[in-house]
DNA sequence: CTGAAAGCGCTTACAG
DNA sequence: CTGAAAGCGCTTACAG
């Protein structure tokens, strides 16, 4: 009805709430709450607004809402990686812990690197989120500054903190790299290996794991352990394994830092005519769904991904809301899941 | 220094461009411009606003700049799957294509459902986008609707349409499931089945290839098809196998719509002692990274999926500029991999 | 339960 | 090259 469009106006073109407004003949405040907070508005003229809201197809604009009312609506989250199956099941957990409550989640995939993660903190910080999920316990200088001077509510996820200021889920990774050592050494082999790569903050923590378990049984060897700084990947692991076995003389067993190189390294094998784990037995981490499929099924860690991702996304809203949390640290643990390859 | 605090103020605390600009002596239009468009302002008053957002860590507020703009800076990519290896990589296509330019990415997960991605979109158009990217070409009408009255920016991810209203990037599944198909035919294989999951879009074209081969060469067998609407797993695809191979007297060979039940279906042949290709040849879909490792190694068609990426996300931004694309529609390709399996 | 006014923190559109 | 004014589309804080 109103439409009041002189030339110079800076209008987008979008239909405001004020046009709802008018065309419910209500005031603009009225027609706020009608769409926010129903419960507060009579039924009469609750039901006008909807009309109109239907009749001219009206889209709420999130950037007004969120200057005016200084929420944003916004949590970030921020992961090494998404072509991990491991992230992507954190990423699946958050998202239906948050789904029910209009969050907006806005993804950064560090790619492994502090820089990388300080960056996208600094440019995802300009959007106000009201919440953060980071990954892992080691950050840059310039993320826990940023974090430090913003007072956002921050969880981090994957690991299990003791810092009494910080919030954290997930699971021992060192106690979980010391595990599946002990279950190797219990099953009776000598010489373990320990294959890691891309030599991220879980790597090292699960390989600290590893040596705790090797001095402990008087077997510690460095020249056992194969450390290279290259993404974790399917064809590494076929490429490690072929130099472990040649370099590293009587070495019957190898912990794989994660699946992807187990898998590997399994193929590798077979490929090879080198009989799993007969003659060299193989065990990964995290579970990935071929690890139980695949022939020799792949002894492994199963590790709660798809829960540290919703437990963690529950545990900010309860920060966000201003409450204090009933644990800080949320242990969720880990299973040594015995197969076939070791 | 002029810290206006009465106790009724709105404001979030946090630093605005207007106290930047008081810090540095100049008008708040001058500190907009020496962040936004530096190249308009003096290198003097350049330099004394740039040392006073150092000085006070001023963060500008996007919601309030998306909202004088009218610009959101931000692009929506709405994909089926999060945990589908494809997808991930399309978005790092995507991610890699559109970081030089700022935008804010806005990942949103249908899981494959219609209805799903409507309400996705319906949220995300809060946002204001600057432009969409979608998978696939078939969407609900309310997406259709949505999309024609926003007037935003719009590519098609995937597929290749002809459409003369749409854009798109992909490649044609239907003639990848031709060529697939073709291939085993010419390999000598009589009774090939096809196994299809999740019955998305992309499962039904494959489909439509494998019988317009199988058609031609004479050879189409509805009973050879078996559909499952359950999501593509590894584990899927080894328990189908096992129906198909009991159930389908003389099958040769096995079109499995994508890797995962490519894999699982060679897992299990390897369990039950079904040599692979020899009594049963198994293919699949997407040339995944354990495809070209495992053992027997997998023959499929490799699909450009980060090219996918990132030619639409460029295209869009052609599109957002306002400029006609060099072409509406384009076809990146597949290749067939033959490798040990068939 | 309803509404008029002011303001959130920026940028646009002018003017000089 | 610089700046004062107005406005983007909502919500807060009041008042009635």
């Amino acid at each position: 009805m109103s439409r009041t469009s002189n030339g110079k106006s800076r209008a987008s073109g979008r239909v405001t709430l004020a046009a709802v407004a008018a065309h419910a003949g209500v005031a603009t405040m009225t027609a706020s709450r009608a769409i926010s907070q129903p419960e507060l508005v009579s039924s009469l003229l609750r039901e006008r607004v909807e009309k109109a809201v239907e009749e001219l197809g009206y889209v709420p604009n999130r950037a007004a809402r969120a200057l005016a009312s200084s929420k944003s609506n916004v949590i970030v989250v921020l992961v090494p990686s998404l072509s991990n199956a491991v992230f992507t099941a954190v990423l699946a957990g958050i998202q239906d812990a948050l789904d029910p409550y209009g969050y907006q989640i806005l993804i950064g995939n560090t790619r492994y690197s502090d820089a990388e993660e300080e960056k996208l903190l600094n440019v995802y910080m300009q959007s106000n989120p009201d919440g953060i999920l980071l990954s892992g316990l080691s950050h840059s200088k310039g993320v826990e500054k940023t974090l430090a001077t913003s007072r956002v509510p921050v969880v981090s996820m994957m690991d299990i903190s003791t810092d009494p200021d910080r919030v954290s889920v997930g699971f021992s990774q060192i106690q979980a790299g010391y595990q599946m050592t002990r279950y190797l050494l219990d099953k009776g082999y000598q010489r373990i290996g320990f294959m890691g790569a891309q030599l991220d903050e879980r790597t090292i923590k699960r390989q600290e794991g590893y040596r705790m378990a090797m001095a402990e049984a008087g077997k510690l060897d460095p020249t056992l352990e194969m450390m290279v700084p290259d993404p974790s990947t399917i064809a590494l692991g076929a490429e490690l394994v072929e130099r472990m076995h040649a370099t590293m003389p009587g070495l019957d067993a190898i912990f794989c830092c994660n699946d992807d190189l187990a898998h590997g390294a399994i193929f590798q094998c077979q490929r090879r005519g080198i009989v799993v784990p007969q003659q060299l037995a193989i065990c990964g981490f995290n579970d990935l769904p071929a690890s139980a499929l695949m022939h020799p099924s792949c002894t492994t860690i199963a590790t709660p991904r798809y829960k540290v991702g919703f437990e963690a996304a529950t545990l900010l809203q309860t920060l966000i809301r201003g409450e204090a949390p009933e644990q800080q640290h949320i242990d969720l643990g880990f299973t040594v899941m015995a197969r076939e390859s070791a």
